[in-house]
DNA sequence: GTAAACAAGACCAAATTAGTCTTGTTTATG
DNA sequence: CATAAACAAGACTAATTTGGTCTTGTTTAC
């Protein structure tokens, strides 16, 4: 199961937060409140998005967090960029270097490129607002799902 | 960064083996040597393999591993699977059951499938052949790159 | 100057994954 | 029929990764 790890997820969850008070600028604790996280998890989440650029913060007393972008503009694969680091299937190959670590050409090179590709072209065909609104199930993600987490804060 | 699991990428190696000797019957020993791995992790490889029906094996004596197919009618999601389960990106969901735990029609549902479709066919679309003969950049699999694993049997 | 917010990173805990070991079963051979 | 070579299965341990918390620092409004 090539499953997202849990940050990712609440990445996903912090940004539909935003996503649904445009135009607000909301404090990690009211984030993580919405969002039934606690606001140490949701900072360390913020820090990642505002590093890929997908969110922008003002620090200061009024501060807070908004989208950068619009959310029909930001794709699962920058969200997943921005958490887990470039999306590439690999096996074999660790980090990018060098393809064995013994020569020059590994013996599978050739197709992931291909693979990677297509999966990549997968992720950046969904936006995080069609991920957010499928069909308008929700009139909007205001009431957040309750998730793994549970929060120390009320 | 989705990365395969080692297993999964052993089991590449092993059946790359398997493919470079077609139509002999190679004991585990004998795979862990050409593999770089040892004896070990190649019989415990070999299991999920013959679970998932991609190789076949002899007990006895005289026993050993051949490819239960040809390398060309085996997709790197087949060797996926037989390691890692089915082939999905999640969040949020946990296994299959219900959407959320906390409420039927998680507010991000809809897409995944799309997604998880798309990767599936990536992964479906390259055969093990096509993996390890790219442009036949070598001759044959005869000589297996060293690997993460030091064995411990020459 | 104080409080509310972001920023950054160290650090600990939990969960997952990898690898080994032990015991059992099958079968060819002398 | 005893033995050795092979697969089979699963328990167990160690290593790695991931998740979550805590502490300390910086910025800014009042």
């Amino acid at each position: 199961m090539l499953r997202l790890n849990r940050m990712t997820d609440y990445a996903i969850l912090v940004l539909g937060v935003l996503h649904g008070r445009p135009g607000q600028l909301l404090s990690s604790a009211q984030i993580a409140q919405h969002a039934q996280l606690t606001q140490a998890t949701v900072a360390k989440t913020i820090k990642a998005l505002v590093a890929a650029g997908l969110i922008t913060t003002i620090r200061g007393t009024k501060g807070g967090c908004a989208l950068a972008i619009p959310a029909s503009k930001i794709s699962i694969a920058d969200v997943i960029e921005a958490i887990e680091g470039p999306i590439a299937l690999t096996a074999c190959v660790e980090g990018a270097d060098e393809p064995c670590s013994v020569q020059q050409g590994c013996f599978m090179s050739g197709s992931w490129n291909q693979i990677n590709g297509a999966i990549r072209s997968a992720l950046d065909g969904v936006s995080l607002s069609d991920l957010l609104n499928p069909t308008n199930l929700f009139p909007a993600a205001l009431e957040m799902p309750k998730h793994t987490e549970t929060p120390s804060q009320t």
